[in-house]
DNA sequence: ATTAACGTATCA
DNA sequence: TGATACGTTAAT
């Protein structure tokens, strides 16, 4: 059946509109990837186009109203570009009641608009005051959770469809996630709604109510207590705020804006820790959406985290950071699919000291941005996970799914010298080489780097550790044109003298430092430095 | 008329 | 319960 039929059960407003592509978030803007499932099943991509689904790159953040939609009260479309501030833009527009599916201007409403709970996260979405009033909303939102979570589909068909409608919503923005539901580290299903980062500290407030509205500056609470969570918290799907969180200023009690604009703001909050950041979410709607700009969560910091919830996940999500640092956290396979496949930006990931088990997910994810990744202490990462790693699926005669990669970190890892023949054949652009204490790997693998056109582009190299290096591995490392650091510490069987064979070959080296430093009686360290000026 | 793909039914 | 199929809607 289609989505088209899906009628609100004395709803009210009739058929469901079917929301369509904003056409104006990243995802609608890129192109298709032409890899993923759905772009295999079309028949531009040579496949049979029956499962008629959208490029998973290309996930719309923000899908729309149709234009065709007009108000149940009266008859007419959006007319917030018909006027100029904030306030009158919300009465004019249309709001979509993600209870009752009624499409209606806030200002045709008898009862008043306050009492409505805006969905931040979806153009035009909200709980209209009647369905909450009534008190819908925590049954609804544990039973009718799709619709609720991500605005589209629902037809009041039954329970157990419902729920599985909301699996396909969250499919959509995923890979090749099993689980489309927020997935809890134990691998369950259950998800929690809201932007909050427990991990950080601070919970920002899940800024969805109107009342607080006209009084943006004040640090104020949620003029309508929150209805109490439910025990089974609904499935959602998670999008990424737009670049630039509107609106652009607040808006004082007398109606005209404060002097502050939000890229005024927008510096002074550059200057917050995450922490700071997570306490000025709580003071209003409009900060809890400025404050949520992925440009002041560039880095996110989780490691070390006892536990990777649902939260957590979710804002990740929702502040797209750039740099990642996971490591030594309890996270499990299903989550991190869920994260890598929402990531697309992701530069730098840092998964040290999880277990393979979970870093497995990185073998079906798509991140060909990914310039870092850090493994080391993976547990049980052995040769043959590296390659499935870094090889190329076995069906595709394509480059390996981390050909970006410039920095690879591999300290403590039960690898073999057969590791680096993976590293010179799938990562062609390292730059930055992590070894460091894999005490099995010999001279051979620095010959195997050495003789690469690795040779050329690596300027760090660890070795630190590397117990069964010899002299020879120091003047295999002569060639090595770009070198700029060698660290050979705590390499046992090398002399303070094999280091001084070690003269590096540039002419911007200006000096290079020998540092020899005795950690243990019986063992010799020798670092050797470039320094440039 | 054509294309893209949403939302739900159904299969495995 | 995840994967797949497909009728139908929205845009052009």
């Amino acid at each position: 059946m289609s989505g088209s039929k899906a009628l609100g059960g004395g709803a009210g407003s009739g058929a469901r509109r079917r929301r369509t592509r904003c056409r104006r978030c990243q995802a609608c803007m890129r192109t298709e990837c032409g890899e993923c499932h759905f772009c295999k099943d079309m028949k531009k991509f040579g496949g049979p186009g029956r499962m008629k689904q959208s490029c998973l790159q290309r996930q719309c953040t923000a899908p729309v109203l149709p234009h065709t939609a007009v108000c149940f009260a009266c008859g007419e479309a959006g007319k917030e570009d018909t006027v100029d501030s904030e306030e009158e833009k919300f009465s004019l527009c249309l709001m979509e009641c993600t209870i009752c599916n009624e499409i209606i201007h806030p200002s045709c409403l008898k009862m008043g608009k306050a009492d409505g709970i805006i969905n931040d996260e979806i153009p035009n979405c909200w709980e209209c005051p009647k369905c909450h009033k009534e008190g819908k909303t925590s049954k609804v939102r544990v039973r009718d959770a799709p619709r609720l979570a991500c605005a589209r589909g629902g037809a009041k068909g039954s329970r157990g469809n419902k729920i599985r409608n909301s699996k396909n919503q969250n499919q959509r923005t995923s890979v090749s996630s099993s689980s489309s539901s927020i997935p809890t580290s134990n691998g369950g299903g259950m998800a929690s709604s809201g932007l909050l980062m427990s991990a950080m500290a601070a919970s920002p407030c899940q800024p969805s109510r109107l009342a607080p509205r006209s009084q943006m500056m004040k640090r104020s609470p949620p003029a309508v207590p929150s209805p109490p969570r439910p025990v089974q918290m609904e499935r959602h799907l998670v999008r990424p705020p737009p670049a630039c969180p509107e609106p652009s200023c607040l808006l004082l009690d007398c109606g005209s804006a404060h002097i502050m604009t939000r890229d005024a703001w927008l510096r002074v909050f550059t200057y917050l820790s995450q922490r700071e950041l997570c306490v000025c979410m709580r003071v209003c709607r409009t900060w809890s959406r400025w404050c949520c700009d992925k440009r002041l969560w560039t880095q996110m910091d989780l490691s070390r985290q006892r536990s990777i919830t649902p939260p957590m996940l979710s804002g990740i999500i929702r502040r797209q950071p750039v740099s990642l640092n996971l490591g030594h956290t309890n996270i499990s396979k299903k989550q991190l699919m869920w994260l890598i496949n929402r990531l697309p930006g992701l530069l730098e990931l840092d998964v040290s000291g999880c277990p393979w088990t979970s870093v497995s997910a990185l073998c079906q994810a798509v991140c060909p941005c990914l310039k870092l990744l850090d493994l080391s202490r993976v547990e049980d990462l052995k040769d043959s996970h590296l390659r499935e790693l870094l090889a190329p699926p076995p069906d595709e005669s394509r480059a390996g799914r981390f050909q970006n990669m410039t920095e690879l970190r591999l300290a403590g890892l039960d690898l073999t010298d057969a590791a680096s023949r993976l590293l010179v054949r799938h990562t062609p652009h390292l730059t930055r080489l992590d070894l460091s204490h894999c005490v099995n790997i010999t001279d051979q693998t620095v010959r195997n780097l050495t003789v690469s056109p690795l040779r050329e582009s690596l300027t760090h190299i660890n070795l630190a550790g590397c117990v069964k290096l010899t002299e020879q591995s120091v003047q295999l490392l002569q060639c090595c044109s770009a070198l700029q650091t060698v660290d050979l510490r705590s390499c046992s069987l090398l002399s303070a003298e094999s280091g001084q064979l070690l003269s590096f070959p540039f002419h911007s080296c200006v000096e290079s430092k020998l540092l020899l430093h005795s950690s243990f009686d019986s063992e010799i360290n020798i670092s050797i430095y470039k320094v440039q000026q």
